[in-house]
DNA sequence: TAAACAGTTGAATACATATTCAATTATAAT
DNA sequence: ATTATAATTGAATATGTATTCAACTGTTTA
């Protein structure tokens, strides 16, 4: 494998080391859904909207209660989260329930507060 | 408590829920820390560079080699992970060698793909 | 049937951020 | 000493996105 292989900006240092990744990455398409799963997590409002879902079902009125921020906001964040099937809701009457409807969720929430806790304790 | 007092937009449903969520909801820094740590993890250039370093420590020429990016764009994310303490590097001569400094980063990565594979295999 | 309310939605705004480019620092080699 | 290379950094640009506002849908109730 010439250096010229590598479409970048600097030569390669260490061809063993690259050549080994490079083999182990997965596909782009991977670290893409990956991406855009974690850019979910990673609004705090989502992050409390998931918290709370965690502890009771509830609908729009009062998840926005809840943060006090304004149906709106709420719903649209709550839009986002249903695309991306991390929340569920079922509509009863004029109200909208939502639920959590991902079991990965409270496992991730521990993981990163354990990151989170290891440096601003 | 009166309805009053939930400065929102919308009146609250039901207010045992709301009460009973808004006692168990941690304090707002946690959920910006969080959020915070989550963002970082939602990048696809950032999620590559971990995998990446998650089998083999690398320099910044090789990282880049092994994205297809400009040095100049990884040497960008790796401060951002640096600073979120992610990553640490060690220098030895001109080059500096970075590796994988958090044990949830593998851990989240498979509950990451849990979720995807969920919905997209 | 008209009014009230829960919720959604699209457009606009304001803010955050990823990459590029150019300049700079630090180390090694000639 | 001078040149070359690894890496960092700041500014600029381009893109993405969270919230607000206003309008709208659908359901209930008076």
């Amino acid at each position: 494998m010439s250096k010229n292989e590598f479409i970048c900006d600097c030569n390669v240092i260490h061809e063993e080391k690259v050549k080994d990744t490079l083999n182990k990455m997965p596909k782009e398409g991977l670290f893409f859904r990956l991406a855009e799963f974690f850019k979910i997590l990673g609004d705090a409002t989502r992050a409390k909207i998931l918290y709370a879902l965690n502890q009771n079902e509830m609908c729009v009125c009062d998840i926005a209660n809840v943060l006090g921020m304004s149906k709106s906001s709420v719903s649209h964040q709550l839009g986002t989260l249903r695309r991306a099937n991390i929340v569920k809701c079922r509509k009863e009457g004029k109200e909208v329930y939502y639920t959590l409807d991902d079991e990965h969720v409270k496992g991730l929430f521990e993981l990163g507060i354990e990151h989170i806790e290891e440096f601003y304790k």
